[in-house]
This record gives structure tokens, sequence and C-alpha cells, in this order.
DNA sequence: GCTGGTGTTCGATGTTCGTCGAATATAGGA
DNA sequence: TCCTATATTCGACGAACATCGAACACCAGC
């Protein structure tokens, strides 16, 4: 990072049409259904052919609609649902992600 | 249209990202959210200020997401959602439209 | 301090998207 | 038959997107 920490939006701020458009791609999804299995998990994790740029780039997308929180770990991210997005947008989750 | 019938994907064809993609946009889910009230609809019933080349566009993105059934009637067209789309995908709409 | 690993940011590039106007096809009525 | 209404298709346009490599910032060890 360049500073300090991350920034997540409000979950106020996100809209469905926004959220919808982060689970469709292929990859967000698949990362999404990852981490709904539970737990924090590292960068590395997410094993992908893709440059490094884009990984950050996709994980930018899926914070900026809300659906995931990434902390600093030393030198390593680790990321995680943001929890709080099922008061936001009930099922939805458990809905797109059990259809995957 | 230019021939007789529309094009209509067999819905094993269609993927969850395309669904997602489809819905993501506002004017397509507000269309879709309107034919969940059931029945079919004119085109005209979609008050949008759109040119209408474009809401012709936005209507064949729902189609070939499987969506919705287009159908002639006369001079006409009218839209209603596909009910198969349930089976192929449980709960979906149900759970996207009530959170709009 | 320097060095290596990790992730972000910044152009750049090619693709897709949303929108429009114009041209076209088709149906129905005067 | 001609005219109007309706909807699709066809370029065209700018904006947004997915991807990359290069440069940068940060942290941890040596």
């Amino acid at each position: 990072m360049t500073q300090d920490a991350y920034q997540h939006p409000a979950l106020e701020d996100v809209t469905l049409p926004e959220v919808l458009h982060a689970l469709s791609d292929p990859l967000r999804l698949s990362i999404v259904a990852r981490l709904r299995e539970g737990g924090e998990r590292g960068w590395g994790e997410f094993d992908t052919h893709l440059a490094a740029s884009t990984l950050s780039h996709h994980m930018k997308v899926l914070r900026m609609a809300g659906l995931i929180r990434t902390r600093r770990e030393g030198a390593r991210c680790q990321v995680a649902l943001r929890p709080e997005i099922e008061g936001r947008f009930p099922g939805l989750l458990a809905t797109v992600i059990g259809l995957t």
C-alpha cells in the first residue's frame, strides 16, 4: 500500500447493481465462493495465472462493492468476507454462491 | 423483427456470471422486477427516456441471458419472464428482485 | 543501511458496454 | 396502395473494463 489502511465503503453506499456487477466476473465469483468457506485467506491462496496487478484490481472491485475486507499483516495481505453484507443484502450471497 | 421469431437460448447454455451481468444494470433490473409482478408487458409499459434502439438492446441482453421471452403480437411485442429460469437458478430471481 | 518479497498505482492496449441516430423490416389502417 | 407505428439492425461514439508490464511503497531480514 501507499499509505496506512485500505478504503472500505460504508455498506449503505453500496448498491445492488454494483454488487451484482462485482459478482458477474467468473474470477471474482470464485474468490467470493472461496472466502465464503470461512476465515481469512492470503493473496497467494488464490492461485491464478493472472498478473499480480490484475488480481489487485479485482480485489479492489470486490472491496469497493462491500464484499470483502482487506487487512495488512506485515508485508502480506489477508482478505475475508464482510459479514455485514448479509445485513445489507440478506440472502444474496448464500443464494448466488450456492448456485456456483 | 427481420424474420419470423426471436432467438431464445437454451437455459443449459446460460451461465451464472452472464445472468448476474444482465441484472447488474439498473434499467434491466427494473424491467425484470416489473415482469416479476406477473403477466406479459408491452414495450411501451417500460417508460424510459431512452431511444427505442437502446431499449431493444437491453431487451436482447435479457433475452440472451435466458431471463425473458419475447413474443410478437401483430406489430407490437410482448415480453414476459421465462419461468424455467427458476429451475436453472433456483431462488436467484426471488432473492435479487426482493432486494430491489 | 541494503535487499528481496509483496501488493498498489500508473500508463497503455484491446475489448466490451451503453447510448444514439439512421436505415430497415413488418403489421395495420386510411 | 401508401402511410404510420413499432421494433430490430447497423455503424458510430465515448466510457468503462480486463489485462499487462513497469515503477513505486512498504515490510522483514540480513
